[in-house]
RNA sequence: CGGGCUGUGGCGCAGUUUGGUAGCGCACCGGCUUUGGGUGCCGGGGGCCGUGGGUUCAAAUCCCGCCAGCCCGACCA
């Protein structure tokens, strides 16, 4: 830890992400390529995170179950377009006990097929449905170019996997897991995304329609923060997962499956971070609140003892708050630095001259009203002053990140102007909606359609490529994508 | 898989061109210093120089192979 910071955002901002991840003790490099340890320090914010969604899920009837790891490769192959996604990214299990093994075990990518299987056993009648499955669990999947949080070798993930009677019921659980991502991403990850389906050129492999919520980065760069798949029958008619209706005949489920993992937490790093490092949103900060004691010997025992004092006061407030008091080698200056960098929302400074005074130096992690710096609040009225300045500060992000995604997404007709525009942000054009077309656009401007925003208005063109009618009744968001 | 770069104390690097007892900064340990935006000073500990082979009296340094990592590209739900 000889830096002084990291490498600026304007400058490059592929290795300002890079090194702050591990500079903010969020995460270690892992010993296997692609691989990550997550750091105490970054767990918290996944602890957070899931304990936010965790509730939800539960609170909409779903049961947490845990399926193994190891799932046997004929189950993959089982659903064709499941298996050509996913063959190129397995992790394969060729040897066990020291021997060879009869069937190979593939490490889980996404569990869709062990849980098809299971839902198959457990379904007989239409009284058996909906069957509401989630699990919490780690998968696989080998990628060429791994990024912390955003693209590793292993991640931690939620799946959710549900059967339903007909397509209007899985229909319906399917738009509830999306806007059950956006609220999470709204309201705690502060991050503004945008809710609508992929382009079928985009949808997950084996999926009749897949749903995203879609983030922008502070790079004009498109995140995709989680995803929700109406699976029609697909994965019932590879498994034979089927029930009984009413009528005694037997029919085939519809399934949905659908996942937020710890790529969020890189979205949360992308969308409010800046040249000092981290910026976290006061609902997913492991401390929302750090008081730095200032001096040394008796003055310096004075403070940390009157910085106790008051941390315990801002703990019984509900605040995760934690007190420097055990790094006296390190200077207040260097902890002020310190703790900007790994994105504490509040720092309260406290030393000889306030204690005189009876305040404390309260300092935003940033400025939410123009101008505003450390400002002097007295001792006592600090616990209660504290929940309301979190609120706004996580208001203020949310604000935040809206103004700068509509500043950089622009509604575009023409190709030239299209160029332009996914070169620092989104363009929201017509598209004919062929998937060659999608592939010409990649290969010449390297952005790819993100989304098509359910709450986009109604309207038709010519696709901005090729000049055929506009597909989906709306306007496509296109972009360049983690 | 292709192109480029890098492997030397925990971290960041110099030393390699021209072979000759392995160095610096930070971190760490001990001590001192009146800690308000990356304190200052004194004294310490710690390194099969990525790996295997070769050349040589002698290799971090020269030669050949291998491995790993990073960046760019291809790839990616």
């Amino acid at each position: 830890m000889s830096r002084e910071g990291v490498t600026p955002q304007s400058e490059d901002f592929s290795a300002w992400y890079n090194e702050l991840v591990v500079q903010a003790q969020l995460v270690d490099r892992g010993p296997v390529r692609g691989t990550m340890v997550i750091r105490p320090y970054g767990y918290r914010v996944w602890e957070l995170l899931q304990a936010d969604l965790d509730r939800r899920i539960k609170d909409a009837g779903h049961d947490n179950a845990c399926f193994p790891m190891f799932i046997p490769e004929s189950y993959l192959k089982r659903e064709a377009e499941h298996v050509e996604g996913f063959s190129p990214e397995l992790a394969v299990v060729t040897h066990a006990g020291g021997k060879q093994l009869e069937e190979p075990l593939v490490v889980r990518p996404t569990s869709e097929t062990v849980i098809g299987e299971y839902m198959a056993k457990w379904i007989d009648s239409h009284r058996d449905l909906p069957l509401l499955l989630n699990q919490w669990a780690n998968v696989v999947r080998w990628e060429m170019r791994p990024r912390m949080f955003l693209r590793t070798t292993e991640f931690l993930w939620q799946e959710g996997h549900t059967a339903h009677i007909d397509e209007d019921d899985a229909m319906r659980e399917t738009m509830w897991a999306l806007d059950a991502y956006a609220g999470v991403a709204r309201e705690l990850a502060a991050m503004p995304v945008v809710p609508g389906e992929k382009t079928p050129g985009e949808r997950f492999a084996g999926a009749v329609r897949t749903y995203t919520i879609e983030g922008m980065m502070r790079d004009g760069r498109a995140l995709q923060a989680g995803t929700s798949h109406y699976l029609g029958t697909n994965f019932a008619k590879a498994f034979e997962i089927q029930y009984q209706d009413e009528a005694g005949k037997l029919t085939l489920a519809h399934t949905t499956s659908w996942g937020m993992s710890t790529r969020m937490i890189g979205g949360v790093i992308m969308t409010h971070g800046d040249d000092k490092g981290l910026v976290l949103p006061p609902r997913l900060a492991p401390y929302q609140v750090v008081i730095v004691p200032i001096g040394r010997k008796e003055q310096g025992e004075q403070a940390a003892a009157e910085a106790r004092r008051l941390g315990a006061a801002i703990k019984s407030m509900g605040i995760r708050v934690h007190v420097d008091d055990n790094r006296p080698q390190l200077s207040p200056g260097f902890k002020f630095n310190e703790w900007e960098m790994r994105g504490v929302p509040v720092r309260i400074e406290l030393g000889k001259r306030d204690i005189e005074g009876g305040v404390a130096t309260v300092v935003r992690r940033l400025p939410t009203v123009e101008g505003q710096g450390k400002e002097q609040i007295p001792l006592d009225k600090v616990p209660e002053l504290l929940p309301g300045m979190l609120a706004d500060f996580q208001s203020f992000l949310l604000a935040r990140a809206e103004t700068f995604r509509e500043e950089h997404t622009a509604e575009v007709d023409g190709w030239d102007a299209f160029g332009a525009q996914v070169g620092g942000g989104w363009a929201r054009a017509f598209h004919c909606g062929r998937t060659a077309c999608e592939d010409d656009i990649k290969a010449e401007t390297a952005a790819t359609p993100r989304v098509i925003a359910a709450d986009a208005p109604e309207e038709t063109g010519v696709c901005v490529r090729c000049g055929e009618p506009s597909a989906y009744g709306k306007r496509v968001i296109f972009g360049k994508a983690y």
